[in-house]
DNA sequence: ATGAGTGCAAAGGCTTTGCATTAGG
DNA sequence: CCTAATGCAAAGCCTTTGCACTCAT
């Protein structure tokens, strides 16, 4: 259907982008591209154009987006189509969604794509920026909530650690 | 700014309504109503009965509450009134809002008028519960934080971290 | 040909706002 | 009395949905 297999092996540990944020690496997007397209697939769901686009464009961008920031670096994406396909994909596992604020949602790839991390979130613009920590310390982090959720009868899927600030833009 | 260190140990461990999840403290819902009056008065806002039934109804409760849900507990609210009022009390620093799905918020008392906290969010039922992590560890996260942020020119403010799952109502 | 995907426009649903009324100082 | 607060209803805004069209299989 579409072999870019081949082609975008250059995207390494370098960013797309250098504005900081990500210290770890990413899968290069030919590998991204096909993990989306498995685990669609899995759930009997094509990978359109419109959705391979969605991923081309998370992909390239190392801070969860709005959905208008989306429709403005995907060029021919309609509003609706990219609603639509956010909700399949997130679904899917290929996309996660992130709800602060009552405006715009946030969309980034989910974390198995990209790499497991956290957020910074500005009080002031809003902005989302990826941030990870130390591996032993995420690592204790981890185990410190799966015992105090244990302990409630709560059956733990995941955590999200978010640090409200402003950033470096905003001043203060 | 406030005095209730005295204060603090009347209301011990047990819970006001026992429905478990706050391990820690709560001052006494006196206490919650003068900073509440302090808070709003030091922007120029008066402590209305509204406002007044409102921190009364979230001290009430240990988890953080929806709109209709706060309307239910609290005879006579209006839903602009309490939505109005909500926003002003969180401007002042009596009320936090949580927005983690796309429905509706939820809202609880100010941490420094309960106590620092966490939360358990049923990917379910969407229904989210207080949690503490242990002191030690808080500090540790703490100060990972800073450090990590710092790095970053982000000027941290406070950090939340949501822990995802199943709640023991819902099984998994 | 046939069903999924797309795009436009309209509808939904939570939240906010306008405006007349009421309460508080 | 005069300003702030309240309540009802209408408007806003992000998101979802209906429906006809297009595209891929």
């Amino acid at each position: 259907m579409y072999e870019n297999e081949a082609v975008r092996t250059v995207s390494g540990p370098g960013d797309h982008e250098g504005r900081g944020g990500h210290d770890g690496y990413r899968p290069p997007i030919a590998e991204m591209h096909r993990i989306a397209r498995d685990r669609l697939s899995e759930q009997d769901q094509r990978y359109t154009s419109a959705r391979r686009t969605i991923v081309e464009t998370l992909a390239g961008i190392d801070s969860p987006v709005t959905l208008p920031e989306l429709l403005e670096r995907s060029p021919g994406l309609a509003q609706s189509s990219a609603y639509r396909n956010l909700a399949l994909m997130e679904q899917a596992g290929v996309v996660r969604r992130l709800v602060h604020s009552a405006d715009h949602a946030h969309y980034e790839l989910a974390e198995d794509l990209t790499e497991h991390h956290h957020h910074l979130i500005c009080l002031s613009c809003g902005s989302i920026r990826d941030i990870t920590l130390a591996a032993d310390f995420e690592r204790s982090l981890d185990s410190a909530c799966g015992e105090l959720t244990a302990a409630e009868g709560f059956d733990l899927a995941h955590h999200a650690l978010d640090l409200y600030g402003y950033c470096a833009a905003c001043g203060r």
